[in-house]
DNA sequence: TCATTTATTTCATATGTCTAATTAAATGAG
DNA sequence: CTCATTTAATTAGACATATGAAATAAATGA
């Protein structure tokens, strides 16, 4: 059985039972104050007075009940709560590799916006990331009636050794500079709270909050762009490591010795699986066309291995191993209840193919157990955006509930 | 630099301050009531409060100050408090291939006894187990001049696959019965709390109570003994996994097709390392006499390395290879700021070598942060079963505060 | 209309924590 | 020896949070 947990979204229950109520809430999406006390094991005396606070702030309301069916028709009737989306919103951004994605979201997690556009070059120094994210909110915010101002917070995610808690960037692809205070320099230029991480972290939230990783408290997402990356959840909180450089699942070695990666090592998992790799595995056995892009040659490989062509099948039923392995090593060592496997790319199937996941579960310790569920998501820059989004979603609850502490009733 | 964590071993703070100031003491051995204030950010009048009930408990006592020097003698002299060693006594016990090792703290976690005795068999059923681990304990507490009832709580340590809280045995090699409630008949028999995990886990325990692990919320423990096993510790506690049996690091994949390992499996890195992986190898080699045990002939093998013989030396460092491989994974995975190899075999000192630790960072994934630091712990079963006498601590030490909240002052 | 049922609220109370003020125990200057 | 000074520990009063028990609210069905 799968293992949910009270306190998804990762809100710290510690500072007491406000966090509490107000996640279960939201985990919920509508629920009667009945079942909150039920549910926390918070008393009914206590759910009324915090909910109440919760309305009277703005950040709850009540809704009339969904005419449920099988339920007891006696007594009075219960009275379902839920985040009241316009309380506050928040915007996420997602950098890739040649353009940034916003999502704009209410309190409730809906989509209110969205919006795209080319970066205009690949590598910014920080303050020419700031004022083009300033840019680029101003017209997200707009184009959907709205000014920066409106928002409570932004979430950012980049790609790199980012250390999350503190905002600061020890060092991105998409960045000149090396160990800057990210997060200081965009809360001053947007005059908003800004939370920052990295991009693999994002998409594991995105799942948390929008995807399969709902109500799961350990989970698993690997990606797969141009390079492997994954986020890890444990007891629904991300796992970060010691120096925020842990999770590099593309640069776990499966062969001694092996195929080279760009990272200047040898045997990494992303020297098998990462667009390069395939492509070079494919110039080497000149299936390959020299016009097209690297975008196009990977399609018609593809195409090619779905046609039938040895070569390029092989190709992949090579990867499709090692990423098998790889997987295996995950379970191995985290058994997770869930590994998601999200991506754009997720169309090369051949990867995700039941036969690939077969042979994880082949190389996995055997247990009376069941081995744990896979799932695949396709999903592109947008929802890691929300990821961002929701990443700073989590930011200003915190902060929106501790100001109720403040002015106590 | 290390990330030393508040509430080492474990103690859930979010109870309240109660966990964190005796926390607190304990970890620091002896401190003044201010010290404790100021670690933990609980205001002097609470520790105070607090501290008067613990005191009032037995469970702490004031000891004279230390007379440190460099120190302002101005003022009124702090008065250190300490836990108080005779409040609780614990036994812990750990059931190895052919003997049963036991250890008996008192509630400082010193030693105040141990006793080991030959396994009549290789195999218990469950009832038989109860009654052996009953008769050990009786003899085990006399010859330290006590007897079972004199202790609050018993830890077990068995290899196998173990869910922790509940006290459950879904399997283990030493057990003839599976998916036992081991705990809850231990209980009865021993009308004690029994507190039971996997082996590999309390060597984790161990190292966070008395080794290199203390005030460090992220580390590894490896062990290698028959097997090769791994504990996980993540923000102060053990990781467990969702099925109970993740940290299989022994059967982590390090090559694809690789050498057959007694799980069944290809590949796992305890087919590279484990005894009688060696002992394969060389008897392949023909380097090995006939008729000794294969801890001699292993001795023998080792010696032959030393002295210089490549076939030997090859093999083992083959075998060093593999686990550099292994344990850069779990870098590159986990991001941990301390890696403890622990083991009785330690002296193999092959896999232990600095070349071995070299290979491992040189497999690591290169940021400008330091490789984590990787320590050598050469501890038999007793320290194992200490292990599980800290994890009956925990225990103990959990009922006793709650015990407090109940009758208040 | 009213007994019954179930959800929610109110109220008195307990607990845990904090700040500010007080007391305790030392030192060192005169 | 006395007393101002310094630092540690304790006490008192205030406040926030949570609870159980009792009261109230809103429905159903006889």
């Amino acid at each position: 059985m799968l293992n949910p947990s009270k306190n998804a979204h990762s809100l710290d229950p510690r500072q007491g039972g406000r966090e509490l109520v107000f996640s279960t809430i939201r985990a919920r999406e509508r629920v009667a104050r009945i079942d909150i006390a039920q549910e926390t094991k918070i008393s009914a005396a206590t759910v009324t007075s915090i909910t109440a606070e919760l309305i009277a702030e703005g950040l709850v309301e009540e809704t009339p009940r969904d005419p449920s069916a099988g339920e007891l028709k006696r007594g009075r009737p219960r009275v379902d709560l839920k985040v009241r989306g316009a309380s506050h919103i928040v915007a996420g951004l997602k950098f890739s590799n040649n353009k940034v994605t916003v999502a704009i979201l209410d309190f409730v997690g809906n989509p209110i916006g969205e919006y795209e556009r080319r970066m205009p070059t690949s590598q910014f120094d920080i303050e020419g990331l700031a004022s083009f994210t300033k840019d680029v909110l101003e017209t997200a915010t707009q184009s959907c009636g709205l000014q920066i101002s409106d928002l409570s917070g932004v979430g950012v995610g980049l790609a790199g050794i980012i250390d999350a808690p503190k905002g600061f960037v020890h060092w991105s692809p998409q960045l000149k500079n090396r160990n800057v205070d990210l997060r200081s320099l965009l809360t001053k230029t947007l005059d908003l709270p800004v939370f920052i991480d990295n991009d693999a972290n994002l998409v594991a939230m995105a799942e948390q909050w929008f995807g399969y990783g709902r109500n799961i408290s350990d989970f698993i997402v690997v990606t797969i762009e141009h390079g492997v990356g994954m986020g890890i959840v444990i007891d629904g909180k991300i796992y970060r490591g010691t120096r925020g450089c842990g999770a590099e699942f593309g640069h776990t070695k499966v062969q001694l010795d092996g195929a080279l990666c760009r990272c200047g090592q040898r045997g990494c998992l992303e020297a098998y699986l990462a667009d390069y790799a395939l492509l070079r595995e494919a110039n080497i056995a000149n299936t390959l066309d020299e016009e097209e892009t690297s975008e196009e040659k990977l399609v018609a490989l593809f195409r090619e291995a779905k046609a039938g062509d040895e070569t390029a099948k092989l190709i992949f039923q090579q990867a499709g191993s090692m990423f098998a392995m790889g997987l295996a090593n995950i379970v191995n060592i985290f058994d997770p209840a869930l590994i998601i496997l999200s991506g754009e790319r997720m169309q090369f199937e051949y990867l995700y193919e039941d036969e690939v996941i077969e042979q994880m579960r082949q190389l996995v310790v055997q247990v009376d157990m069941p081995a744990p569920e896979v799932r695949i998501h396709t999903w592109g820059d947008l929802m890691w955006a929300r990821g961002a989004a929701a990443y700073a979603m989590e930011g200003v609850t915190k902060i929106a509930l501790k100001r109720i502490s403040g002015h106590a009733t």
